[in-house]
DNA sequence: CAAAATGCTTGGAGGACTACAACTATCGGA
DNA sequence: TCCGATAGTTGTAGTCCTCCAAGCATTTTG
């Protein structure tokens, strides 16, 4: 890919990463609270992240292991662990019998509501920006989404 | 605490929370990504944590289970596995012969360079914004540091 | 249809993470 | 000086997370 030359680049490209790292050290030195807050109500990290993906639509095992790069066993586990607690379910996949597909059980989605706010609190300094540049911001972060696209090329031949 | 009143408060507050979740989202998409580089570099996540928060200058192991909410003894583990890969150094304190201080070995001060500027990759779609812009951004979240102050309250009392 | 590929589960194994309890050394104040 | 508080380590234990190998059921391909 070739980058056009701009003379701004260079000092908006160090702009970008000390702002990042300012996001990052944030989100790292709260998630010991943010884990805390799971914690009270029973659930792990990878528990969080689970029903965060599967929250807005059912999803197979096998694409939650490609989300994750992680063997399928792997998922298989943290499945189980919803599933034993009532939060989430394995239904039959409707094209597909060998595939299941994970979903919230009502259980599951009443709790993850609860949870979401507080997982995802904001930085309260961030009001101090506009709600334009906050639309902004938003958009920006949206615009790679999962993996810049590479995940498909990482399964096995897809044909 | 007294909010005031602000109309413009509700949307953006509404926009702070939603430009956030994007933010996270992308972080948690690429956790696998980047603990792929960490564990090339034979990291653990928590070593890198570890890594970042001694680099600056050493550190007491009481003040990183403060800044972590964890157990003594906890750190006493992540730092004796980066000791025994010569990325760390337990030294003496200067005036305090109960207490460590830890530091990185040149060795781990050259890693953790190489390492830092790929853990902290900012999503592309950032550059949209302007140099101004991400200068805010920046300010907006340092403003609220580690746990907002009340890491003081939770040691037992401080008198 | 037969063979290869895919989706998932089970069993086995090991490392990472974490806390608690008990212990040593040191500090600080009455 | 003596005692309570603090810094850190060690031992113990349990959970979580992860992979690999093996196996079953089903789908897809030649």
């Amino acid at each position: 890919m070739v980058v056009p030359y701009d003379p701004d680049m260079a000092g908006k490209e160090r702009a970008a990463r000390e702002a990042w790292r300012a996001i990052f050290d944030f989100i790292v030195a709260t998630s010991a609270e943010r884990n805390a807050t799971l914690g009270r109500a029973g659930l792990t990290p990878n528990d969080a992240r689970t029903l965060a993906s599967i929250a807005p639509i059912p999803r197979s095992m096998r694409s939650l292991a490609d989300e994750w790069r992680c063997d399928a066993s792997t998922v298989t586990w943290m499945v189980d662990r919803l599933e034993a607690r009532g939060l989430a379910q394995r239904r039959p996949h409707p094209s597909d019998r060998r595939s299941r597909l994970v979903a919230l059980t009502p259980a599951g989605h009443k709790l993850w509501s609860r949870i979401e706010r507080a997982a995802y609190q904001p930085p309260r300094g961030l009001l101090a920006l506009s709600e334009a540049d906050l639309r902004a911001l938003r958009g920006a972060v949206m615009n790679l989404p999962r993996g810049s696209g590479r995940k498909v090329l990482e399964r096995r031949k897809v044909r």
